[in-house]
Order: structure tokens, then sequence, then C-alpha cells
DNA sequence: GGACACATTATGAACGTTCAAATGAACGAT
DNA sequence: ATCGTTCATTTGAACGTTCATAATGTGTCC
């Protein structure tokens, strides 16, 4: 008996009668309130608060043919989760009702038929956009959305081809390059890099800022390695890195797992991180948080409302924009950077 | 041009007019097959697939006065989440399908009016149920859901009143257990225990399973040490641990963090983690992965499908389950509980 | 005073779907 | 031959909202 019905829940009609007024007038009230006049205002949106009315979001979707909703795909098929996937979500989802919408998340254990999340959300009309992550070169579905006509925004640069402008991105070199600042500015002497492999974009991207920070800023050029997003084996290549490098030194990282296989490394020769050596990673997570590893936190909230205003814009038929739109990171500072210990060296 | 607009998509009476039926016949040929003749079905199904068609939701919706979604709130207010909260999301995401149904995100900054999204999405009628995580003492959540007649279930017992029966959670005390068992195979000696401190009925239940582990399997009953969840303040305290342990002796852990914490402390003191000092974890996180410490894996994909069974049989009326249900972690190995290490000591 | 502009409110229709009830056809049983 | 029965299919209505349009009142100008 306990939940057998919900109270009976109000609807436009409800207000109309109650307020002595027609339906439409009570949807004016909600949506052009400068359409009525200033009693009949007052008199209805009292009775919408007392009724606790709201628009049924069913009922304005089948009329305005608009779900209201953006689709993002959660990435099911790798065990380890992007340290960034769930703030970004978060502020997306945080973001989303200042564009009078909701975000809908979907996955797929399959990494084959990617597209069918997608196709089946549109058919369903569940969402009228996507926000996608994780974008790749010769990623199908910028191509596929673009051809269904479905508005879309990516996190991330979409590589296939430049002409693509529905996206923000990180300012990855901009990264890099305000790291080696900052660590000049602590006064270390050399700043050698570990990054990915060469061939990403992204670690690239930010191998060059470190390289133009070292030209621009008072240290020194160190030497660079590179390693898989992999504790282990960044461990290992920061070990040759170190072997380069003197206490003073510092290590500008291309992610923050790399910057904790830095870490692990100096601790392993009795280095304290901020101290002996400096540290810096990138992307602000979790995991740099933890450990107290200086990191270069992405601006997720601003990115997430960019792209939802480019999706916003898309819907109204707006002008497409001309480029991508890059966003700076800021720098947090911890442990791995603060030469100045209690029981430090001068 | 190029998004002016979406290809004009198919309605029922689309496919009805195309197959030369009823917009009910190709209704009962979606939604009851049995009710309509094998040749007639045979045709429908055929159209509905030339031409691409899927029942809208919003139109289901407004008929049916049932959302086809659950709300579940992320956490915006703390800047560290959860480990395991994405994971979470994303199990439910991919079981939300099963039950005809998809899950709608939403979150609030605002640490004090809990309540406020939640009403917002009732009122507009985007979902018809929710699921609950960190509940805690006291929550106003599940009173008021109840009292609103809104089916809920929620990820971890709800302590307020054990007459709540809508929740199902990670059987703690069976998990350290099995975390014992598992190191008395390895040959590891006496098996202390670094939890939370004493009043969290999540740790003390952990902790429980701990004693009772000991007092079961042939191992050494160890010193226990307390600490928040904050990797300094674990490490501080597992250094005491240590001190009252020795080289072949292990540590049971409430969480990942903590375990973390016991890694580095024996890092620290030249213990290998494995050869020298066994080390478990709870809850099976990306931290547990990225350092190979074994740990307690919570079956979320389990945890998930039951909640939306829960809610399920709540929106179909079905009698209330007695209590709540407990599941079993199971335990991963990591590089943290391995004796034989290829360089190892026999 | 009548025509006109304007502001405000009201009415019919439609969005796409499914329920309830009606229709028609086939088939035995009486 | 007629009457139920059953099965397959169709029709009318409704879910709650907003658009387009119509109706009403209010004042202004000549």
């Amino acid at each position: 008996m306990l939940n057998s019905h919900q109270p009976a829940r109000a609807t436009i009609v409800d207000v109309a009668r109650a307020a002595g007024v027609s339906r439409q007038t009570v949807s004016n009230a909600i949506n052009s309130p400068e359409r009525v006049s200033p009693d009949t205002l007052a008199r209805v949106l009292k009775v919408v608060d007392e009724l606790n009315y709201r628009p049924s979001s069913a009922a304005r979707t089948l009329r305005h043919q608009r779900a209201g909703a953006v689709g993002t795909e959660l990435n099911a098929v790798t065990d380890i989760p992007s340290d960034v996937a769930l703030p970004f979500l978060t502020a997306l989802t945080l973001s989303a009702p200042r564009h009078a919408c909701h975000m809908v998340p979907f996955a797929s254990r399959e990494a084959f038929p990617m597209l069918d999340g997608y196709q089946d959300m549109v058919r369903r009309r569940l969402v009228d956009a996507f926000v996608l992550t994780d974008t790749h070169p010769a990623d199908p579905r910028p191509d596929w959305l673009e051809q269904a006509g479905i508005p879309y925004a990516s996190f991330g640069r979409i590589y296939d081809d430049s002409s693509r402008v529905w996206w923000a991105d990180v300012d990855g070199s901009a990264g890099t390059r305000t790291a080696v600042a900052h660590l000049a500015e602590s006064g270390f002497r050399a700043v050698g890099f570990l990054g990915w492999p060469a061939g990403s974009a992204v670690g690239d991207d930010r191998r060059l800022g470190w390289l133009d920070g070292v030209e621009r800023h008072d240290v020194v050029l160190g030497p660079e390695a590179a390693a898989p997003q992999s504790l282990t084996e960044a461990i290992t290549a920061a070990e040759v890195l170190l072997d380069g490098l003197a206490i003073g030194d510092a290590v500008v990282c291309a992610s923050d797992v790399l910057a904790l296989g830095v870490q692990q490394a100096a601790l392993a020769r009795g280095w304290k991180p901020g101290r002996d050596l400096g540290i810096t990673g990138f992307d602000g997570s979790a995991t740099a948080h933890l450990h107290g590893i200086t990191s270069l936190v992405q601006p997720l909230d601003d990115i997430a409302e960019h792209l939802l205003t480019i999706v916003h814009d898309q819907l109204a038929g707006a002008p497409a924009p001309t480029q991508g739109t890059l966003f700076l990171p800021t720098l947090t500072v911890g442990a791995s950077t603060v030469t100045t210990s209690t029981k430090g060296t001068p």
C-alpha cells in the first residue's frame, strides 16, 4: 500500500483551472512572461507554486520535436577508466541545466560496433546531440554524425580532418610551458621530460611546450625519455632519466601516471620529491592529488560549458565557428615542486 | 546548409502506411508480436527495418506516464571523486537497457539542499526512480523518497532504519576474511590490519572480517592501526604498524588508499611488497590496479543489475523484499601478495 | 462614433504512441 | 441457417504541451 500510487501530479490544465485562465496563458506565464499581464502572471505563478507544477518534459519533447538531452558514451571497454572521465561527466552534468537539457550516458562492452549506441539513441529520439570523448584518428563518429545531420561536440581534437571545428581541447604545449616556468621560478636547474612514445598528437604537443619553455626560461635543457601510460614502465624509464639528472633538477611529464613513475623512481634512490627533484604531471587527476604531485588541471568546467554551447548553437542553426577552441590548463602546486621543506636544504 | 534539417524520421503511421496496416498493428508487432498473424508480422517488421523505425520514447513516456529513466546523483561537492563512482555508473548504464530504461545523472555544487535535484527531476517527470549512493546515517533522501512514493534503491546500507530494505551492498567482512585466507595460503605469518577510525559501519565490518579470518586460518594475529582516507596519514599510521611486524608478515587494509600507504611505508624501509610484506586493499579501484596491490573487487555489475531490478519491481508494484542484499567481493591478486619473485627468496 | 492598432487571453490542432473498445472474418456447435 | 467464440485488425480517445490563429477587450485617432 505504501507505494501504490504517486500523488496525482498537476498538469497545465489543473493550474489553468485553479487560476481561472486558459492552458495557453499558463504556458505563456512560464515560457514568455512578458506576454501576460502582471496581475494574471502573479496569480498564475502563485498557483504554479502551490500545486508544485512543472511542465512535463515528455510532452514538451513530443511537441517541440526535441529531446532536450545530450548523449555521451562511457568507455566500458577498458578496465581502467580515464582519470578525467568522471570529473568531465560531472562538469557536463552541472552545465546541462544552463542549456535547458540533461545528459544521457550510454555504454557498450563491444569494442567494434561503436556506432550502434549512437544510432539507437537517435532513432528513439532520446537525445538531440552528442558529446564525444576519446576521439582518435580515423574515428568514424564525426563523419557519421555529420552525414546524419546530428549535432555533436568533441572533447579533444578531431585529427582526421582539419575542417572539423566542433571541438574543444586543452592547450598541451601552453601547459608544459607553464610547468617549466614554475620550475624555473622555484629554482630548479635542469629540466628533463618524460613523455609518451612519439607519434601521439597530444604527447608531441606537450613535449613541444617543454622544449619551448626551457628555451624561454632560465633553466638548462635536461634529457628526455618516453614510456607508455603504465606505472611500471614509467618507473623503468624514469630510472634511466634520473641517471642523467642531479639533485636540484626537475622533470616535466606528459601525464600524472608518468609523473608518479618519476616520483617513485626518485624515492627509490632517496631523492625527496620537491626538495631534491621537481616533478610536474598533467591532467590534475586524482592520482596527482593523492600523491602530492604538481599538475596541470584541465579546465573541465569551462570545456563542458563550451561544448554544450557548441551543440546548442548547432541545434539553433547558428553559423559554425572557424576552428576548434583551446583552453589553458592551470597549475596546481603539490609537494613535488615545493623546495622549502621544514627540514629542507636552503 | 549541411545541418539544416535531420532526415525526416519515420513515425508509426509511416510504417503503417507502408505496410498497409493500421497504427495499432504496427504497435502490436513491436510490443506484443504474438497478437499479430505471422505473415503480417513479417511484413511489418520488414518495413520497420527498412524505414529504420523506432518508437519515440517521448510519445511512449507521455502515453505510459512513465519516463523509463532512473536518476542518479553525481557527487560534485568533494574534489576527489570516489574511485568506484565511474565504474558503478558505467555498470548502471550497461544494465539499464536490460530494464528498458536509461540513466539520467544530475549534480549540484551545493552541499546543503540535497533534495532539490531529486524534486526537480520528479516534478518534470524526467525519471521514475533513483539510485542512491553514499547514503549516510540521517540521510534525508530515503525518508523523503518513501513519503513521496518514489521508488529508489541504494548502493550501500541505509543505516537509519533497519526496516529499510531497498539496498544492496558489498559484504565487507566476507571480503577481508577472504583476504586473510589468501594471505594464509600464500604463507604469510602474522596478519595486521590498517583500518579507518572506529565508528564507521563499513570500516568496522571490514575489521571484523580480518579478526574472524585470523581466527580461522593458520596465521598469527598482528597489530592494528587506523588512519583516515588520506595517503599521508595512511603512511604515518603504516610506519607505526610496520614496527610491530617483520618480514614475512602481512597487512589487510580497509581500503586501497590505506593499502597504498602501507606499500609506500614498506618501500621506504626497503621491504619489497609481496616478497617481504603482504598487502591487501579493498574496492578494486584504479589506484590498486595502478600500484599492483591485491584488492577486493566490488561486483559492481551484479550490484547495478540488482538495484535496477529493485526499482523495476517497485514500479511494477511487486512485494518488497524482507531485507537488503549483500554481494561478495572477489579477490584480484596483484604484486603485493605474490611471494615468488623472479629474484626472490625461496 | 467608427475604424484601427494593440495588448491580452482563449481555442483548435498537432506532436507519436498505446489503451479500450469496436469491427470484421472464420469456424463450430446448435 | 443462426448464434456465439475466437482471432486479427481497426478506430477513437487520451497522455500534456505549445504553435498558429482566433477572439476579446482597450484605448486612440480622425
